[in-house]
DNA sequence: ATTGCCTGCGTGG
DNA sequence: CCACGCAGGCAAT
């Protein structure tokens, strides 16, 4: 299941970088090096649907769909509202620690450390005793970068691999249904408004998408959305804080501190699941 | 669909 | 306090 997403990724960094072309399913088969035969049954399997309606997701159009038939709702955004459309969700604590509190109060704490294969490649998985303190996607030609800025943001910690420990955890987080979701606790570090930022994308129901611009509203400062940016690029927890989820108000992605390639992947993976779910 | 100009704002020195 | 850089926005093309 895993291994499918560097073809996934493959098919994806071609698509983007072809857009004007609209490639075939064939032509795209043929850039990632499969059948087109293949290729589409691998899309059925990752995704649960045909790949043409897959790639429907991949379009700025569908991104704007997404954004403006949100605006025709409501601007002003009571986020998470939309319980009745949430799928497979997970329901998330937080706890919030600045880097002043920790320095006083967070020594002694035991880290277990962990890389899982997930459904978006390798993730890097951290956590206290008392949460989920870090997820990151594995680039892997930066193998080592998690854990570099895990140990940079957690200095006194004892910092040890679990992989034991770690598995089981990726798996309820990777792959819960949707009919049974998990409660998971966080916890990170961050500013005032690093974590308000990131409280609010907890409320980004999947399968949805904001803007950057609608975030920063939704925090009552509506002229930063800039720096809301830049807050969401320092978030610690991919995926259970869906940074993922926040776009361009043009329909265009944005960036991702996991490679755009993943962004894309998971936000059409998400799409294809409300489809699936909500024919039509 | 692409480009370039402009901006506000949190962060770190 | 100031300078910096940013995962943005918008208008013009």
């Amino acid at each position: 299941m895993n291994a499918d997403y560097a073809k996934i990724e493959k098919a994806i960094q071609f698509i983007r970088g072809n857009l004007q072309s609209q490639p075939s399913l064939e032509e795209v088969a043929d850039a990632v090096g499969l059948s087109s035969f293949h290729l589409q049954r691998l899309f059925r399997e990752w995704a649960g649907i045909s790949p043409k309606r897959f790639l429907q997701f991949l379009t700025v159009v569908h991104a704007k769909q997404l954004l403006s038939s949100l605006n025709v709702l409501d601007t002003t955004i009571e986020l998470g509202l939309s319980s009745q459309s949430r799928l497979h969700d997970h329901f998330v604590t937080l706890e919030a620690v600045t880097p002043g509190e920790f320095k006083s109060a967070g020594e002694n704490v035991k880290i277990n450390f962990g890389i899982a294969a997930c459904h978006f490649g390798r993730a890097f998985i951290a956590a206290t005793g008392r949460g989920v303190c870090q997820i990151s996607f594995l680039d892997e030609n930066q193998p080592g970068e998690p854990l570099q800025s895990l140990k940079q943001a957690w200095p006194n910690a004892a910092i040890v691999e679990n992989r034991a420990l770690i598995a089981p955890l990726s798996d309820s987080i990777f792959n819960s249904d949707a009919n049974s979701p998990r409660k998971f606790h966080l916890q990170v570090q961050g500013s005032n408004f690093q974590v308000k930022v990131w409280q609010a994308l907890l409320k980004i129901p999947s399968g949805t998408v904001r803007s950057y611009q609608q975030i920063a509203k939704a925090i009552d400062r509506p002229s930063a959305s800039r720096a809301v940016a830049n807050a969401i690029g320092k978030n610690p927890i991919g995926y259970l804080i869906p940074c993922h989820r926040v776009i361009k108000s043009t329909g265009l992605l944005g960036g991702y501190q996991w490679g755009m390639e993943r962004k894309q992947a998971i936000l059409s993976w998400e799409a294809a699941q409300m489809d699936l779910r909500n024919p039509g």
